[in-house]
DNA sequence: ATTTGTGCAAATCGTTTGCATCTGA
DNA sequence: TCAGATGCAAACGATTTGCACAAAT
């Protein structure tokens, strides 16, 4: 169910040459930011990140990018289908590098996502869409909150 | 699974009647401006409103408000279990009228949501929670597109 | 009388945009 | 060369906040 050719591996090399290739397949030139938080984003397996911390991310790594093109950026790989956009509330809108069929838990007290782990998580008992539309995604986000005991 | 007694009728007296002990309950005193949003939010079935659609309408109904003070009200009467919150993009939050569990259909071209009739849909395989950790609500967005054809 | 709520306008926060400057093919 | 990218700072839209005034109990 999880396309795992779909993913990034562990090795830079092999994440450099992927991701230009994908950009240069979006029309998008591999310039230096982007190729950098590219590296950011797929260099070590899923994640789930903001653009403010991305861009945090980036000056911490001395990478000299504009809060700006990271927000560009995020989008443009998103438009490219390299990344997914998930809104889980209403502040702040997260970029997960999964872009497989997937759901989140939602860490309610630290606004943390993770991915559902052994994806075979399914919608039952869905009725058709009204007609003229047709259901462009599903998204289950399962908010979990501290144990209080 | 629905629970008809937690919903609002048709008749406005009665309406105002249940706002106003539950206001009580809440320890939220009945104030002007409460129960008029009160009696657009809960007078006419289950609704999607946001914050801003709440105030024109409130406006335009000849009800003094501040935006402010229907967004403390929309907040006040979420903490109270009269309303619900959805965030469904990263841009505006919606308030439901309709606090029973129930997911949503969102209609992508014109931001509007609507509840998934025949309220059956259910998650099916959803892993136990990590430990410490329990499930708060979980959310289901069907998120709907026009059919291009 | 005291407490609680309201309204306004200014402040905040995440995000976007305009535009002059740079850069990669 | 020159379309396309970047960076900065100003603009934005939704939401919140501070504080003086008004209304409920």
């Amino acid at each position: 169910m999880i396309a795992a050719e779909d993913r990034w591996g562990d090795c830079s090399a092999d994440v450099a040459r992927e991701l230009a290739s994908r950009l240069n397949a979006s029309g998008l030139r591999p310039t230096r930011q982007r190729v950098a938080l590219g590296e950011l984003l797929f260099g070590k397996g899923d994640r789930h990140v903001t653009a403010e911390r991305l861009f945090e991310e980036a000056t911490a790594a001395q990478m000299p990018v504009s809060l700006a093109t990271v927000y560009n950026t995020l989008h443009q790989f998103t438009a490219a289908g390299l990344l997914r956009e998930i809104a889980v509330d209403g502040e702040r809108v997260y970029f997960d590098t999964n872009t497989s069929e997937h759901h989140h838990f939602l860490l309610e007290d630290d606004e943390e996502l993770y991915d559902i782990p052994g994806s075979n998580v399914a919608v039952a008992n869905l009725p058709a869409p009204p007609a003229g539309l047709r259901v462009a995604r599903v998204d289950v986000i399962v908010r979990l909150r501290r144990d209080q005991a």
